[in-house]
DNA sequence: AAACATGTAGACCGGGCTGTATACTAGGAG
DNA sequence: CTCCTAGTATACAGCCCGGTCTACATGTTT
């Protein structure tokens, strides 16, 4: 065996599993795409998958987890490319959102998808759903804050608004001119509370 | 046979099972409820469901058409009620949201929800849904020109995305605070727009 | 009383689903 | 060469679900 695959934890195997898993579901909806579908995608055997996961559940919020991982580091290192001002960088938040909503996979957000598909509140599931979301107010309450906000934790809560309202009315009704209305009105938002 | 019943098209076992139908899809998914619980907390047969309607897809359908008409009576009457200006009607819709997100049996917007579980933009219930916010955003369209706004489109997409924003973040977190400050930041918008 | 519509109760079927068990293959390590 | 690991292929068990069929009860209309 190779003994660096087996130490870090990593299997080829696994990867392509998670991955085909990670789009089959954002696609499709958890609930609705089966574990022989997946198989099937990924070139996997069933066995396979019960030996790297210990149930369909337990593959759904890997998947998850890849996917918010994945979804924080684009986000994040978009936000901060170049050399930006924190005030720019609020801004450029709606960039990012216009380009992403725009892709042609995009079915919505990831984490308020698998929110909506397992509502209990409890769930791992929708727990790291919410986990992420508070990750990402947090991001962008420090740029606020670097920003020179008073009201930092206010303002990220505002933006976060409108992300979100802009992600969900995209996926909603198939337009693309809320994400533009989301950046226009971030500016406004911006401007009152930064002065 | 009552022959009212059958001339206006209504029939109690069909209402009751509609009834139940509904609340169970919001609370637990539409893909993860079986009919044959439907049918138990209705106390309705099951043949008599397939009468009223032709499958499961067709029941959730109506069931959405439900809940889209109710809810829109609602936000409506909501806003409208009293005797408001204009301006004070479009923040009337915030205090609106903060009463019903804080519901004890808020499981988000029925509407995101439904176009979640059925991502399919050719799917009549994806459609429903997009139909649904359609109307709610040329309702709040509608008061915005009476509110005197040159840019009365705009200003209703930006409410939008804040209320959006505001039931789905407090769907996903469980927290209250982003409702609050749809609110305020609803203020900011409104005073931008209207001066 | 007869005819009819509405609904009930419950058995049943076919299919898809998750998850398991078994027998086999390939390839690297010692 | 031999052992061991990872993976494959496939059959299968068990379950639940949507949907149909049949036989029966009830109440209304004529």
């Amino acid at each position: 065996m190779s003994t660096t695959a087996k130490r870090a934890g990593f299997s080829a195997r696994r990867d392509q599993l998670l991955e085909t898993a990670t789009e089959l579901f954002y696609r499709n909806g958890c609930h609705t795409t089966g574990i022989d579908r997946i198989l099937a995608e990924a070139g996997v055997a069933k066995m396979t998958l019960y030996k790297h996961f210990r149930s369909k559940e337990e593959l759904v919020l890997a998947a998850s987890q890849r996917f918010h991982d994945q979804l924080r580091e684009d986000f994040q290192s978009f936000v901060e490319q170049g050399d930006l001002s924190p005030r720019q960088q609020l801004l450029a938040i709606f960039e990012f959102m216009a380009n992403w909503c725009q892709k042609p996979g995009f079915c919505g957000c990831p984490s308020i998808n698998l929110a909506v598909q397992y509502p209990d509140h409890a769930d791992p599931i929708h727990r790291a759903a919410a986990e992420h979301k508070r990750i990402r107010e947090q991001f962008i309450a420090n740029i606020a804050r670097q920003a020179g906000a008073e009201k930092a934790d206010q303002l990220a809560r505002a933006l976060m608004l409108l992300i979100e309202g802009a992600t969900v009315l995209r996926q909603v009704t198939g337009r693309s001119d809320f994400v533009r209305e989301a950046g226009d009105a971030a500016e406004v938002l911006v401007s009152h509370y930064l002065g």
